[in-house]
DNA sequence: CAATCGTGATGACACAGGTTAATTTACGCT
DNA sequence: AGCGTAAATTAACCTGTGTCATCACGATTG
């Protein structure tokens, strides 16, 4: 069952039965991709779209000398371009940051979808406008939130899609980003982020290291990044409890 | 012909005379709004979109202090919230900016669309998807740019989403926006949106008055601002007004 | 006609975050 | 185990933008 965490627990889309079957048998192939590796690049014609089963992929845009911004971050359960679906050609790169394992999705499959299958259909269409809620609340945080505001925001709302996924217990989960990630998602430099990760620290509301993200106090850190959910239209009450507590990865 | 400007020179989406029909028909109801009003406010159930036909709209997400982040400006031609229609409760709210004519589109009559026209449905989702390009580009403007680049960056999108609609020859629109506008959208404050604004003035870039935008440098100001118009998907080709548009900087 | 309000303009000062550079720690590889 | 490189940490200093305060101007409005 590849498309398992595909739009688990989102508010008003259940997946039919048949509906995961269709999509099941609409994947390609299963592919395993090493760390920081380049999978779309803008301006390309693309023919398939990525869902990410295991591990962190980024979709990003380059400034002129390089430096990097972060668009979105993706976990297992996302599909990460369907986006290139309606638009062919996507306006950003696309790279892996952990491993991942992802299932490749032929367009011609959507497309059939789309024709026979108008109710799927609508729940694609929502996973992508879900990607674009998360782009606004980026720009929220990047247009309102100062430099600990945004990284406290980021993890929170990091704790809430892995949760979603099953791979967060609330306080605990494993993260393969390095400081100079969370610098090209918050817009900052990495040597600030590390300043505000000391802080954080320090004022017990989290612990950040690439293995393994603590959060010592929820409440607290949703508040410092004015994080509230509810633009994930996640719905944890049919959540199961999770099966286990991620571990560092050793 | 109310839906003349919706995906006008879009790449790839050119709606047939029946698709556009089709669409005239799912209208609803013509409303004239004043400026400086709210349409949609977040968590909200809709059952209707709206299509923007004349002056300019926003979604903006507000912080616990009351100040505000801008997440998208909408020009006439804009589905405006046509994200409500798969989403049903949108995340942030809806407003007029200046005064604006709009077109009421039930969610009934999309659904039955999404029902009966595969081919459209697929180009009403490319048009949401524009919208996550432009707030992706909102992003990189935010995280990657200084307050110079914000608004260069932001005025020479506006201008090509308006020569797209017919609105801008390239190098002078009309924008009903004030200054105070500007800061909620680059995430600055208005303070130093002025300085900004006499800088580009002194420059000989662009003059930002309320009642007229004009663009004295276009390639300059593009730089500037490291604009790229690609994610907007515009193809100027067969626009009408062939004069002078800004090209890519590399 | 004065009074008020929204908008724009500008100066003085403060500070969050950038820059640069050096050092330490962690970790993959032979 | 030891080496080499990437990542994390920290300090000193600098600057872009925020803050606060004031003034000007035009459009309403009483």
């Amino acid at each position: 069952m590849f498309t398992e965490r595909f739009l688990r627990h989102r508010r008003g889309v259940h997946l039919e039965i048949e509906e995961r079957a269709r999509l099941e048998t609409a994947i390609g192939e299963i592919k395993t991709l090493p760390p920081r590796t380049n999978v779309v690049v803008a301006g390309e014609e693309l023919s398939q779209s990525i869902l990410l089963l295991e591990g962190f992929m980024s979709r990003y845009i380059d400034d002129r000398n390089g430096l990097r911004q972060l668009v979105a971050v993706h976990v297992p359960g996302d599909f990460v371009d369907l986006h290139a679906f309606p638009l062919k050609i996507l306006d950003h790169d696309v790279a892996t940051m952990t491993a991942a394992t992802v299932a490749i999705v032929p367009h011609s499959e959507l497309e059939a979808i789309t024709e026979d299958l108008p109710a799927l259909s609508r729940k694609l269409w929502f996973s992508t406008l879900i990607d674009a809620a998360i782009h606004r609340a980026w720009l929220f945080r990047l247009g309102r939130l100062d430099a600990v505001g945004r990284v406290a925001h980021f993890i929170s709302e990091t704790n809430v899609r892995l949760m979603s996924a099953g791979l967060s217990d609330g306080r605990r989960f494993a993260l393969g980003l390095i400081q100079s990630d969370l610098a090209e998602i918050c817009g900052l430099t990495n040597v600030h982020i590390n300043r505000v990760l000391r802080q954080l620290r320090e004022e017990r509301l989290c612990v950040f290291r690439s293995s393994l993200v603590e959060i010592l106090d929820p409440e607290k850190l949703a508040a410092v990044g004015q994080f509230n959910p509810a633009y994930l239209y996640i719905d944890l009450q049919s959540a199961e409890a999770p099966s286990s507590c991620p571990r560092p990865i050793t």
